[in-house]
DNA sequence: GTGCAGTTGTTCTAATTTGTTCGATTTATA
DNA sequence: TATAAATCGAACAAATTAGAACAACTGCAC
């Protein structure tokens, strides 16, 4: 993770990156801490003393673990409301189909957010996206390289659309592209409700080498009104558990790679 | 950074560099400082105390960190604290110049951003930019047409930049540019402090008809380490009332078209 | 010239941070 | 439960950094 890099850190930067450490695992000891920024486990017992008094996070012995609250913390406003879990074990299946140095293109939603937030960890990648609240997420990991692609603004969605959007994708080679869609059907493939935002995901599909559809098990078996492509295209599906035993027999059974996500996570 | 160049710096532009250093590292160490200014470490101290006080960073033992308003969030920030009846009186003046219809380049910094708000009256114009916060802005305006130009994400200031963002302004006509600087001087003329940006802007000024320059007062004969362009590619400059009425004669008489907006409003 | 305001460097002391030592406490294991 | 191992935290020491005070220097107005 500090891999390669001997910068050092200031003690507060310390703190607050162990604080950013917390969100992604569910606790860290004090010798991991310790081997990783160089310093005494006194050091490090000092500095979860002082984030445990501010309510950052949980001692235990011999480390530190989440605190139990919990709050999303967004800048902006996404409907993130419903179904918060199912979408961040999607988003964390998402991450294992990543691999460093990939090229990756990002689409526009909810779910997305949720795994563009959960590529902290990964080094030297590139994100491909049409979608400002992406952006917003990625800008807080520099190691990330992020590519907005430019175009009309959408409103209301935040989103880029039009034919400069479009062609811009066209001189990308992407590995994979991660969509976000309206509905899935094993009759009328993948289906999105807005015109543009479509456009945008076909060009999308047709720029990355492996297509892979996140979707939460409500999409299942659902029309929205816009086509976008057949469910041949599609390399994998990632779906939560939530998923009814009869369709994933069915998607599977027309040859689709559907992985699931589980949404209960054991401790141990 | 500093490299071959042996020019000392004056106390402003030493202050305004070291808060451009922090868009560019997350931290820097008051001996890192005090190297590369040849100063002492007293007068770093002192520097960024003062720089504190403005806040645009946050100090930390042993050196200054990029300021954060919340924990977690993009390190960016859009300083409007300061001089913002200057750069209002500033936008105002710049709307004044954009008809209806018309396609305007904005550029990035918090004039721009104010004067992007200033707009909010207008119908039926189009307007390209490179900086996200202007963009958030604009998209509560549903009046006006909104393209965001693609490029490689700047973490630290939410800009794009690159080869991309480049190429996608020669793909434009534009009516009129507005454009932020770092320094602006009768000898070396349009300067600014970061490479990439520059780029950007020199595209800028390439693609637009008319090139409208803003800038507060501060920045009346004072040079930022990259050129930009000499003082004829300057169509317009506005500037707020704080200027020097001699600088403001000996721009005028190397033919530079001033607009001086007033901060003071009515006096009876 | 003198006086003034602002900036800088130096010196010295205070405060902060970190590491080490060592006895106390907790956890794991037989 | 008893015992060993690991971890904790208090106290002290060492190093670094901060900040106050003072003197020197600059540029500018009178």
């Amino acid at each position: 993770m500090l891999d390669g890099n001997n910068e050092s850190f200031s003690t507060p930067r310390r703190r607050q990156y162990i604080s950013e450490l917390l969100k992604e695992r569910k606790s860290l000891s004090v010798e991991e801490l310790r081997v990783m920024f160089k310093v005494s486990s006194m050091t490090i017992r000092r500095d979860l003393l002082k984030l445990e008094a501010e309510g950052r996070l949980h001692r235990t012995h011999g480390g530190a673990e989440q605190v139990r609250t919990k709050e999303y913390e967004p800048s902006y406003h996404v409907r993130i409301k419903e179904s918060q879990g199912e979408k961040e074990a999607i988003a964390k299946k998402a991450c294992e189909l990543v691999k460093e140095g990939d090229v990756i293109i990002v689409d526009v939603g909810s779910t997305l957010l949720s795994f563009v937030h959960s590529l902290s960890q990964m080094n030297q990648i590139t994100v491909l996206t049409n979608w400002i609240p992406n952006v917003l997420e990625l800008a807080k990991n520099p190691k990330i390289r992020t590519v907005l692609l430019g175009g009309t603004l959408r409103n209301a969605e935040l989103s880029l659309i039009g034919g400069m959007t479009r062609d811009l994708l066209g001189s990308f080679n992407a590995d994979k592209a991660f969509i976000g869609i309206g509905g899935l059907s094993s009759d009328r493939g993948i289906t999105d409700f807005n015109m543009d935002e479509v456009e945008v995901k076909k060009a999308m599909i047709e720029t990355a080498k492996e297509i892979i559809v996140l979707a939460d098990h409500t999409k299942i078996e659902r029309v929205a009104p816009i086509g976008v492509c057949a469910l041949g295209a599609v390399s994998k599906l990632i779906v939560d558990d939530g998923i009814d035993e009869k369709l994933l027999n069915l998607l599977r059974s027309q040859g689709m790679n559907v992985i699931i996500a589980k949404t209960q996570e054991q401790t141990h």
